[in-house]
DNA sequence: ACGGATTCCTGATGGC
DNA sequence: TGCCATCAGGAATCCG
């Protein structure tokens, strides 16, 4: 499921794809889909250029301009569980397309940005530019969104974890996956980073040492990196851009091993439903 | 302020 | 082999 990597590697497939084309035709094929409703959607995105395609926590943002070079508000996309964004060739047939934007010739041909989901549960939000009401800052998710996990200092993770210098008795795990305490951070990579830390992911966050939240951010930072250099996790679904699957399942030591050894101590992988997610851990190698 | 359940969805999987 | 139940999960929402 297409957690920080996944959404870095799309952003990045598509960004060389897209930028500067202009958006010439939408087709919406599900309106739920879509918000607002296919209307405003339409009118806040035809005619705009796509000007820069970038991330924030595992929002895929597409920051559009207006005629004139002038703001021309954001498309943002969440791709949940089963999301994809392709750029394809015209003519090309995407699988169960859900919209179908229509961009300009670059001299290297016209093409199409594809959203398709199986399982619907994505969605492609258009905002308005101007920091209005319609705008992407008033959208509380986006608005509410943690710090990027790549961006921030040992210091300033330590305190996401103790909001207002109270120590949470909140599951690490939890707040790993809570996305205003810490941005793009989902079960795959939660479970990685937990395991590789040393720390059961049904810990409290407020007991963990110092040392320990440390050892906890260095291991964030490895796996999101690692996992970014391998271009993301495809367990089956997620795909970058160009329809191609990524490889860091095949680095994975805890996700959907359970059962399996421990790649450390060789004693068998553990699972427990930790904030209503399957979490895979070693019972040696982790402490709480 | 926290955990838990429920909802949204469909495809994969496992038991019988 | 076929049928049915279960599971997977990000985030909103409601409830205790």
């Amino acid at each position: 499921m297409p957690e920080l990597p996944e959404v870095e590697t799309i952003a990045r497939t598509l960004a060389s794809e897209v930028e500067s084309r202009l958006i010439l035709d939408v087709e919406v094929l599900d309106e739920s889909a879509i918000a607002p409703e296919p209307g405003s959607f339409r009118e806040r995105v035809l005619g705009r250029r796509i000007a820069r395609v970038d991330r924030r926590g595992k929002l895929l943002l597409l920051h559009l301009q207006a005629a004139g070079g002038k703001d021309g508000g954001e498309i943002a996309v969440h791709l949940r569980m089963t999301g994809r964004v392709l750029a394809l060739p015209p003519g090309e047939s995407p699988v169960r397309p859900r919209v179908v934007l229509t961009l300009s010739d670059r001299g290297c041909g016209a093409m199409l940005l594809v959203f398709s989901d199986v399982r619907r549960f994505g969605r492609m939000l258009a905002f308005a530019p101007g920091g209005g009401p319609d705008s992407i800052d008033h959208w509380p998710f986006y608005r509410d969104l943690g710090p990027e996990p790549l961006l921030i200092t040992a210091e300033e993770f330590r305190q996401r974890l103790a909001p207002r210098g109270k120590k949470s008795k909140a599951r690490i795990k939890a707040l790993l996956l809570d996305q205003g305490v810490i941005a793009g951070i989902g079960n795959i990579y939660a479970d990685e980073a937990l395991l590789r830390a040393g720390i059961r992911p049904d810990a409290v966050a407020g007991a963990i040492s110092a040392r320990r939240q440390d050892k906890l951010f260095a291991a964030i930072q490895a796996v999101l990196t690692q996992a970014i250099a391998e271009n993301g996790s495809s367990i089956r679904d997620y795909r970058d851009a160009h329809g191609d699957a990524g490889s860091f399942q095949n680095h994975f030591r805890a996700y959907g091993r359970a059962g399996q050894p421990c790649l450390t101590c060789g004693a068998a992988l553990r699972s427990l439903r930790v904030a209503g997610r399957t979490s895979t851990f070693c019972q040696h190698c982790q402490t709480a």
